[in-house]
DNA sequence: CTAAACCTTGGAACGCGTTACATGTCAAGT
DNA sequence: ACTTGACATGTAACGCGTTCCAAGGTTTAG
């Protein structure tokens, strides 16, 4: 394997001038770079990544930190991976398991030049510590982070919410319950509030019995309606935090014979394939407009040049549950 | 930044000696060891990873090929990244979009040592270019290759099709239509021979009618069972390429007020999570598996070791669809 | 015809660890 | 007392491009 010193020794010509070559500088002249490159072809020469890397001192690769992979997950993933593809960054992927440590990891590759920037989707580090890393390079975040130097491009979820709910409201629904997930977090913050100022505009009763909170997955939905069916006073709809829940609570639904949307209207939430697969009404959440945005909060530092974001929102799709 | 060189300055040691006490040599006494660590604590030093990729010829990093991001490789990927990650390789996605000269970027970056050996899922190469590349470093592949150079961590569908015939049958089905994905593929090959050989294995009429291809998505499965509704002579069963195409079919079914399993049994394949969601009988694919035989088969060259492969199989994963 | 400007190319240091080989020391073995 | 060997540490080359600065040659402008 021939090394850009045996192509300067073979070709007659210095390093440098074969590194210029490499790097389309302009200042070669036509006779040259042809014949070094000809002496590439010959010997099959391929410059050392590591090499350039450690010169350079930037490895174009964005490491991307999350728990685990998960189908929503996927979708910020594709877009993200496109983009920083599209500006020659490779992704590389970290998950933790939710496990602090293995997290750590992440942030040390940072320190250690292995990764020019961090995209973190899910972290369990407390804040502080994460943002101690940011003096080796840029960290943005999708998941909300309550620092200035770590941007996130998560949406605030009031708007989303909002629409799930006049869309019922509309509809004719009035008794809604909440299938909220982490109750501490800045997103059931924002549905909460969502839901109590919708309520008040159209003088409905916000019934706190209605709140549920830790509902994550398809089972948790479908062990949520299970317990909703002991009660003489039902809810009539039921917002959920994702599409799994909904697809949990669809799927329990159809088993305890209830019409939907007849008995009990579902809403999901991000126009996930298995919303579009089962018809459940759901809002979309512009995931991939976010993963874009994620790489162009990246980009003053990483290309020099400042990005416009794009602006991004949610919209109500309607479809079989409401 | 600190450097190992200031380290050594400070020290009073030889960079040699800084070394050791990075990597552990136990040529080292403890004194100097605490010495050392002591001024890199103070200093806060990081070894820089570049260097250590340059010098030793290797970064700990495996590429992974895939055209697209979907729920089948997310569980292979996820095992992947797990037990790479174990072993101290982290995974950097290449994704093609199908396009053969981004396929090749991740092939070129073998070349110039980005990564230190590279796991094909799914390449649209032909297999004499990628084999070329097999020089530089290790491949492995999910795909099955014919190339004695790639091993393939595949699995022969045969069993797994025969499996979920037999059961067909034990059912009582007898006219069973399959729907296939592509036509020329190795796997379509073997699903057609179990099918050809179970049948006749019970005197069942093989009905090359019903032999269905180009059968990939959702969308594609409504639209089969849609096509069968206009014939008078119904299959009673549908084996299906995947979980996907059986979605489709169910949902398909239920629109067209089919009874399923009474009129129509319907069995995929891979028991991936949608499976599971709808209750579709289905075939295990034992896919994790896969991905961690991926790693073992790499792990000769990377880890100098052979490690032993572990044993796979298919399953019948019973459901409310036959 | 000369000075300023430009182009092409080279020299050498730099980025930062790793490692084969050499040296010096001190204790155990005979 | 002398050899053998284990152990601690140093020296210097190596891995492979990049880049700043300088220099020689040529063209252009005045």
């Amino acid at each position: 394997m021939s090394t850009l010193d045996e192509i300067a020794k073979l070709s007659g010509f210095s390093k440098a001038t074969v590194s210029r070559v490499l790097n389309q500088s302009p200042h070669v002249s036509k006779e040259t770079r042809e014949k070094i490159l000809a002496i590439m072809k010959e010997t099959d020469y391929v410059p050392n990544r590591n090499a350039i890397s450690l010169s350079k001192g930037q490895t174009q690769q964005i490491g991307m930190i999350t728990m685990d992979l998960n189908g929503l997950i996927l979708s910020f993933m594709n877009s993200f991976v496109e983009i920083s593809g599209r500006y020659g960054y490779q992704t590389i992927i970290y998950t933790t398991g939710g496990d602090k440590q293995k997290e750590l990891q992440a942030f040390e590759d940072l320190k250690m030049k292995r990764v020019d920037a961090l995209l973190i989707l899910t972290s369990v580090n407390e804040q502080n510590v994460i943002s101690s890393y940011c003096k080796y390079g840029p960290i943005v975040s999708w998941q909300r982070m309550d620092h200035p130097e770590i941007p996130s491009v998560a949406m605030n979820q009031y708007d989303g919410y909002a629409l799930a709910l006049e869309h019922l409201v509309e509809r004719g629904y009035t008794r809604i319950a909440n299938a909220f997930g982490r109750p501490s977090s800045i997103n059931t913050h924002s549905r909460r509030l969502a839901y109590e100022q919708i309520m008040a505009k159209y003088n409905l009763p916000v019934i706190e019995k209605w709140y549920y909170s830790t509902i994550y997955s398809i089972h948790d939905g479908e062990q949520l309606l299970r317990s909703l069916m002991d009660e003489t006073n039902r809810p009539d709809a039921i917002l959920c935090s994702n599409d799994l829940v909904a697809t949990g609570i669809l799927s329990e639904a159809r088993r305890q014979k209830l019409d939907v949307p007849g008995d009990l209207a579902i809403v999901g939430f991000d126009n996930s394939e298995l919303s579009q697969t089962l018809g459940i009404t759901t809002i979309l959440n512009p995931i991939s407009g976010q993963a874009e945005n994620a790489f162009l909060l990246l980009a003053p530092v990483l290309l020099g040049r400042d990005m416009e974001l794009q602006p991004l929102s949610y919209k109500l799709v309607e479809r079989e549950t409401t």
